[in-house]
DNA sequence: CGTTATGTTGATTCAGATCAAGAGCGGTGG
DNA sequence: CCACCGCTCTTGATCTGAATCAACATAACG
């Protein structure tokens, strides 16, 4: 059940069986379903404890007044949707299902425990939140000094080595996002997302159909993109 | 020595004196100084200590291969500029001062040790690297969905609240960043930074001479920001 | 005091938004 | 089973916010 957690977690560190038992016995044993569109978790909520995306895709938003929208993150299996709710209390955000999803819950008092006992597990989890927000500073760049093009390529070489340590991708993988939500995580209007995505499309670094990505030429990608994986952390793998 | 370090905890949680006082023991008793312009921590660096700001403004960066510089983040006295490379290990982004700093440091080590004997003390350290991912958030809605004064107007709302919490603003304060430094925070060329700035200035929402902001009209900046601190996280202080 | 950073202004260009309309398609209910 | 409705994708035309380029003023500074 969550074998793409522990794949991210033993990418960084390592878990002895001790710890892996504390872990899942922390989760509740009956996972849970959502619809695509559905919303896991509404701002303003408390909630009382933290979800881990099991399968499928889940999304951190923010809805303004005058109805924009922004997607400050999209997850996949093996994260956690919410875990700042853990110390933060109230959500300043909400989170939806991009596509339908089962996720696993931690009581909150159990990840209390955690802290309390395992002090190595909790600076994991502690860990978790980081890449969090180095994925969300990588974005912030993306957004100020980044090119439309270069922007949704290093968004796609993110997903494709994020996904890979999920277990779930090589160079072709499901992306069940659409142009408007792309726009919405990239800051972009639907309309440009398209004619980004010929215009990348057209230079054969990947093909996208349906929801399905193929990366066609991954070094050519990344050097569009000007993607440099540091900010994912992949310690134990050498770049 | 560690004033607004503590203000700012106990904004937010009970802090006792015990407490108090193994985090007091933590830090190196001898703080540094660095000057206006100089980097505390390098992009690439793995630091074996992080670095609490106790007097000047610092600010996370990253430089793109093209010249072009984003800002992720500016701290004040009291936030800790690289609490996230206890776990993290190597810097992916650079930090640096933007006014003449002092700063304290403490060693890995005794983190580590803090994580495991004081638990709660834990929490609040793993809490302090949350609010800076709230803050990123709110940056990214910023820089994709607010106008250029929105945006603009939302960055000096925020830097009200933060300073008033370090105890070193009211509706006036010092904030040492130049057109230049501000166009890379939000996102936006200096040029662009000094029109917005005049157009906000014509609406007597506040002044801004030499390095000293005064705020006219609090009420009218929040709503010409549609500045909401929830993000904030102000637990203890009613909204 | 020259010298270098910073702020200001104007002219021009451009990336990306907005507006509008049609095409494909997937689901739903009569 | 098919007509219809609502998304999503696509395309073209136009507009605009912000970048860029260039010059100069002013302030800070060794």
């Amino acid at each position: 059940m969550l074998e793409a957690f522990f794949r991210k977690l033993e990418q960084r560190d390592v878990l002895n069986s001790d710890e892996r038992a504390v872990l899942t016995a922390a989760f509740d044993p009956v996972p849970k379903s959502y619809p695509a569109g559905s919303d896991l978790v509404t701002e303003g909520s408390r909630p009382s404890s933290s979800t881990l995306v099991l399968s499928g895709f889940t999304t951190r938003y923010r809805l303004l007044e005058d109805g924009k929208r922004q997607i400050t993150a999209v997850h996949v299996p093996g994260d956690f949707v919410d875990l700042p709710s853990f110390l933060l209390k109230v959500m300043d955000h909400a989170v939806g299902a991009l596509s339908p999803v089962t996720v696993a819950t931690v009581p909150h008092a159990n990840l209390r425990r955690i802290t309390e006992g395992y002090p190595h597990l909790g600076r994991m989890l502690w860990f978790m939140t980081l890449l969090d927000s180095s994925i969300l500073r990588e974005w912030v760049v993306g957004m100020g000094r980044r090119t439309a093009p270069e922007h949704l390529a290093h968004f796609i070489c993110e997903m494709v080595v994020r996904l890979r340590i999920a277990g779930l991708a090589d160079l072709s993988f499901d992306l069940p996002l659409t142009q408007m939500e792309l726009g919405d995580a990239l800051g972009l209007s639907a309309v440009h997302i398209n004619r980004t995505l010929q215009e990348l499309r057209s230079e054969h670094l990947f093909t996208w159909e349906g929801q399905r990505i193929e990366v066609l030429d991954w070094d050519r990608l990344k050097s569009r993109a000007r993607f440099d994986p540091l900010y994912l952390h992949l310690e134990r793998e050498p770049r």
